[in-house]
DNA sequence: CCTCAAACTGAATGATCCTTCATATATTTA
DNA sequence: TAAATATATGAAGGATCATTCAGTTTGAGG
């Protein structure tokens, strides 16, 4: 609905502008073109309409991390960390206002739930990608899952944070990619490969 | 001062029990046992309070890396990067308490310049320190130490927030200190060594 | 054109909160 | 001890904000 969307664009927005403590019901319904009373009928909270933000995000992002890996099963592992890295790091950059004003707007409210739900899935997804690759070998493939995982997305949103140029960005994430596939070769026994 | 660590610790309780937008001047001056006049005697804003908070915590520690980057000059490499790691980790966790309330209340401001304080002084430390290792060889020693601080830094945040068992904890923290280890042997160029 | 329901409106309400300041208490100085 | 200075108090002012609801507009169906 044209509506909705204009109501979740008001609230990226504000909260990018003005930040977190400046988003006000009023000010949300104001930059949409509507009324406070219309944003009440569409959420019975402030914190309704927060959550529906973070958790349409967080449902996008899963949907593209679990795409990703589905279009991956059986490359080799080198591949699928060159994926996982460029997808998460395209959704992140995106649209780096969204993402920006939802990591501000996160601590509003418990979206523990929300993020738990999302790692689960692209814990899920990517295992799943990993297990199918032809040259895996690492003996504990649930460690190796988790520490790739935390690895990427905690970089890339440190990355985030501090204000790197394009070129620093760019660098940065080339660097990851072989950082990863240098620790993949520190994890993998030796089989018969190149 | 006896009251203005009252009053530290009083927010910092304050803002793990209930969050950011529950953090009154009242309630922090009630908890900390004073009057919400005293607080102002020491804090123009509310702002203030948490800036200085904030402003605390990450002198400490920026000294506290800068410090093990002193004490590691001239190490080998690994050395170095394990003492990164573990200096890193070990503050964050030491505290959880104050490090998790601490990455709430950073919402609350325009923390950035703190931030980007810290994060020049990490920068130069751990790049003076690398700088002197014997067996350093990296060509690019700004983008080398950029990405270890980004890498390191993000990854150990990242874990922080999953709830991640002691035991997933610790593994992590390996397989992490692993993982740069490997990225290390890759950028450097083949000296003479062992 | 009329009817009815769905969607929209925005002033009013009640609650919360930051900040101030006139006053009180403690501590130091003379 | 008395005056002066520093520190502490907390009720009250003034502002902001989330939420409500009585009434208006819109648009589809007859």
């Amino acid at each position: 609905m044209a509506t909705l969307d204009a109501i979740f664009e008001a609230t990226i927005q504000l909260l990018l502008r003005d930040g977190p403590h400046r988003l006000t019901t009023t000010r949300v319904a104001e930059r949409a073109g509507v009324s406070v009373g219309t944003m009440y009928q569409y959420f019975p909270h402030k914190k309704a309409l927060i959550y529906a933000l973070n958790e349409r995000y967080l449902d996008a992002l899963g949907d593209r991390i679990e795409a990703a890996c589905r279009a991956h099963h059986g490359a080799p592992v080198d591949r699928m960390i060159d994926t996982l890295i460029d997808t998460y790091w395209r959704a992140k950059t995106g649209r780096a206002d969204v993402t920006r004003a939802l990591y501000r707007s996160v601590v509003e409210m418990d979206n523990e739930a929300l993020i738990e739900v999302f790692a689960s899935r692209a814990d899920a997804a990517c295992a799943a990608m990993f297990a199918s690759a032809p040259d895996m070998t690492v003996a504990d493939l649930k460690r190796f899952n988790l520490t790739l995982l935390t690895v990427i997305f905690g970089t890339v949103r440190n990355a985030f944070e501090r204000n790197l140029s394009p070129n620093e960005a760019e660098e940065l994430r080339g660097e990851l990619a072989m950082m990863c596939k240098a620790y993949v070769r520190t994890r993998m026994i030796p089989h018969n490969q190149q």
